[in-house]
DNA sequence: GATAAAACCGAGCGAGCGCTCGGTAAAGTA
DNA sequence: TACTTTACCGAGCGCTCGCTCGGTTTTATC
């Protein structure tokens, strides 16, 4: 008996993206957009890519695999793409922007102590993982496949992304929040943790993403030694 | 500033093994030789074939660079493995094996209390990644290329492994050891945590993994929701 | 309807793929 | 020494790969 049907939100992050709270000043985008997941919309091509990438890897897919898989001929696929590499890059680029101005997004969007930040921020974490596996996959998976200049973009991007949560953990740790000896370790754990969920999770499964999101929230609060009563 | 020197062990699980009764050669299986890592000591062809599909994954290994990073020619190292396939499937058995040998002997190595297991278990999981790092990555990131029943063999075997841990986990929330109210998640989340180390550490680097394994230990029981003063 | 751009395809090129044929050289055994 | 087994290789087969050539069809605009 796991899937209970009453939804309950376990942690204040939960709370946080609510609807109420929707006309803020200035911002760009409107308050908790970065936890809404519209169907992906990815330009067929990417899409049939994608679909045959999760399948056979990048190396064990052939160009006419995605060009079948998208409805086309070969010399049509090529007509949108130049190359079977810029398939792979325009997906790695997807996944990476995406998560990042999701998780900028959220941690602007709501009070600002570094509980709430990691809160909101693990919440992004999972629920990028969660509703975008698959991109987030290949993202991670075929990093080795990329070519040239665009591993080391991918790999600046990665960094960059971490960095977000790594900076808040050490925040937390120097004002006491947290109890974690050795933060990088514990950084490097917590981001394991989030971006694994794509290679397990499955959208028909028995949790919503957001019934896993308020799980993993709690789980990586005791992770990085978050204060008992806070 | 990261790498100090003294050595200490902060978990119980550390002194389990500690080097005294090392090297019991003959025995069927000393205590503590679980966490005992000598060299891979892999066939010539399997240790070309995982350097080559770490460098560039399975599909996008050719069999020349396997033959040429072997010494050999392609003939020369079809004499030792029939097929491209059998090598991935080698080197995949040699992981999964080795690791579930490791386990079983963890828990049964010592005090029998849910805690005392749960400690070996990580320290054996985390060693194990560090150590067999590469090994470890090929067999977890190359399940979609392994074919026929290979799969299916090494799907049964990882629901095995994992299914060590989260055992241990039912029984230390049952017994109340550990406070987590979804175990599942709970299990699936340490299990990543400790394969992920496969996909980052450097043997090389700041941490022995003795000290990492010490570090594990204690982001694992926090995870798990162990007592605090256990 | 005329024109131009965008979208698409049948056929096939050169290269590299996994793998094998038909052998030789070395090592073990009597 | 004769014989067998193990370890190995030069050459190359048949095939599929990523990609392209030289077109036709569809759509947008006037």
């Amino acid at each position: 008996m796991v899937g209970q049907g009453a939804r309950q939100s376990t942690t204040p992050a939960a709370a946080v993206g609510a609807a109420k709270d929707a006309a803020r000043p200035g911002a760009a985008s409107a308050a908790g957009a970065w936890q809404d997941f519209s169907p992906p919309a990815l330009r067929p091509a990417l899409a049939a890519a994608l679909a045959c990438f999760m399948e056979n890897g990048y190396h064990g897919t052939t160009i006419r695999q995605v060009a079948t898989r998208a409805g086309l001929s070969v010399p049509g696929l090529y007509h949108h793409f130049p190359s079977k590499q810029a398939l792979l890059v325009a997906l790695d680029d997807e996944a990476m922007n995406e998560l990042w101005n999701r998780s900028t997004a959220a941690l602007a969007d709501g009070p600002q102590s570094v509980l709430d930040r990691f809160d909101r921020l693990i919440r992004c974490l999972t629920l990028f993982h969660a509703h975008r596996g698959e991109l987030a996959f290949i993202a991670l998976s075929e990093i080795r496949s990329l070519e040239g200049s665009a591993r080391a973009e991918h790999i600046a991007a990665r960094d960059r992304q971490q960095a977000l949560l790594s900076g808040i953990i050490d925040e937390g740790v120097a004002t006491g929040i947290f109890d974690a000896p050795h933060p990088r370790e514990t950084s490097r754990a917590i981001t394991t943790m989030c971006t694994g969920v794509a290679q397990w999770y499955r959208i028909d499964g028995e949790l919503t993403p957001e019934e896993l999101a308020d799980r993993y929230g709690r789980l990586c609060r005791l992770t990085a030694g978050a204060a008992a009563g806070s």
